[in-house]
DNA sequence: TTAAATGTAACCCGTATGGTTGCATATCGT
DNA sequence: ACGATATGCAACCATACGGGTTACATTTAA
């Protein structure tokens, strides 16, 4: 969602866009795009006035945000956690295999940032409009 | 999880083990341990006779088994689905970023996967038994 | 000053994972 | 043959997480 969101705002090129329309977009609730742009505030993305008629927009040009960044930025929970197995009991391959599969989740996250890195925000604009085929300013 | 399962069955070299010993392993219920082994029985990873005084054993070498082949056993969603945002809004770039997305998503997928291909059983029970240093068949 | 937008909190809901209990069934060992 | 043992399986519960929804205070441009 955040990758939509962040396409969106390079779409309109820096100029302002409020949440709602955000949410229009991405067919989903006004609510959920602000708690989302907090996020992305604060990872340095995009910058956000509140008032009347304006909005968020893109603080850096999208040839220097990647997949990996907005993957740092937004991800919370890491998909290769293992499962905190507890001590309690004092045996087993369970113990010594932990630091194992610590080094090699380590090194599939990375290769996973690498692989991620390779795509830019400005890569992802580029398929859109070409096979969305479209005018810039109208979304419709 | 299941790569813990699957290198305790590694450790144990084909002898059959229990579920309840598994469980005792990873610190977990023996049903959530058969639940997994159905799993990996369909995979073709393990063998699961019923009766007393036996269990599952391993049916391939830890060499021919690697992190790719368990990850696609296991993983059920797969971790880069596009939350399926429905039509309702006739226009929006949401509509045709789903299909840019959808390519890089997979190209993501696939480069995980080979990286997870790296690594294989035999790998992983390698650096158990060398950090933990001990001697088989006495996980304690 | 007023309309419009964000920031934020408080809920609800669907899904997924794992844990737990219980019981039927199959099989090994004696 | 029989009992001990282990799996297969169903049902239910607890928890976590993402996302949706409503409501309200706050800020700001026009």
């Amino acid at each position: 969602m955040a990758v939509q969101v962040l396409t969106v705002l390079a779409y309109k090129a820096g100029e302002p866009v409020t949440s709602s329309l955000l949410a229009a977009s991405v067919n989903t609730n006004p609510v959920v795009i602000r708690r989302l742009l907090l996020v992305l505030q604060t990872a340095g993305f995009v910058e956000t006035r509140k008032g009347a008629s304006v909005g968020s927009r893109l603080r850096l040009p999208p040839q220097r945000i990647d997949l990996a960044q907005i993957y740092r930025a937004v991800e919370t929970s890491e998909p290769f956690k293992l499962p905190q197995r507890n001590p309690k009991n004092p045996c087993a391959v369970g113990h010594c295999i932990q630091a194992a599969l610590v080094q090699v989740f380590a090194a599939t996250e990375t290769a996973l940032e690498r692989e991620l890195a390779k795509t830019s925000l400005a890569h992802i604009l580029g398929l859109v409009e070409k096979s969305c085929g479209q005018n810039r300013k109208t979304p419709h």
